[in-house]
DNA sequence: GATGAAAAAGTTTGACC
DNA sequence: GGTCAAACTTTTTCATC
């Protein structure tokens, strides 16, 4: 899909604040509410825009402590079983392959320390894990999301 | 604010769609739609629900360059103008003070690995910073949002 | 593609439990 | 706190440009 500047309005804008009317978007974008309208469903339609969503702060949920973890493992983890084991564990919030020595860089979010030791041992558990290195965060300036250039 | 159970399954069925209504909310929850829309509305005064947004696939708009950087400071970075230099770089996604030799970790994400360079060079123009270490990612298996447990 | 207006659906309020 | 229903607003569709 084709992704003009007036989409890149709309997504902004909608990033922002989904719960706005379309009149609004519109009105932001330089369009009638109808336009505005068909412009959202297709950037749906293609899958730009996933889903709409709500943003919770963790931290009233009681989950307070953030990790980084770095999995070294002994054979190739870039397979279907291996992403599926990390997707199971609810605290993983990201997993990435990465270039360098280490081969996972995961993202963890748990409520207490005890928790993260919980973590950090389901994530020892699976498959081709030989090491885990867990760098802990003391505090987080900001997490937001990707910036609509 | 106390959050229970009924709370906790209106968050995670937001969080899965948030254009669903009142009513579809309130059977999840066991509420009627009026109900359903008061402990919202509440959760949402509270900060809880920090706000509705929209997913957007960074690939779709020509993001697919990830990294993550280590920086490493000659002075401590948790003060007010770092913060603030690192929100003013754009592609930063997240920022986190660490326990651990590097000071700060942030999240990068651009559209070409020029762009990351030019993100590297703003990130050892910041004060303070005397090197980075960066991590780029070859592959994502997932990102998603924090869990609702 | 965009517009404008009508029809359908959802949100919001308020009286009552 | 929760329920129900009426009043209001927005979404969604559609004929037209």
């Amino acid at each position: 899909m084709t992704i003009d500047d007036v989409d890149r309005k709309l997504l902004a804008a909608l990033q922002e604040d989904a719960g706005q009317s379309y009149a609004a978007l519109g009105e932001i974008a330089g369009l009638s509410a109808g336009s505005a309208h068909e412009r959202v469903r297709k950037l749906k339609a293609a899958g730009v825009i996933r889903r709409t969503t709500v943003d919770i702060d963790p931290a009233s949920l009681g989950a307070g402590v953030l990790a980084f973890v770095l999995l070294e493992a002994n054979a190739w983890m870039g397979d279907e079983p291996t992403q599926q084991a990390l997707r199971d564990i609810p605290a993983v919030e990201e997993a990435h392959i990465i270039a360098g020595p280490a081969s996972v860089l995961v993202k963890v979010r748990t409520t207490t320390t005890e928790d993260l030791q919980a973590t950090l041992r389901a994530l020892h558990e699976v498959d081709g894990v030989t090491s885990t290195q867990t760098v802990v965060v003391l505090e987080s300036f900001f997490e937001r999301q990707p910036a609509v250039v």
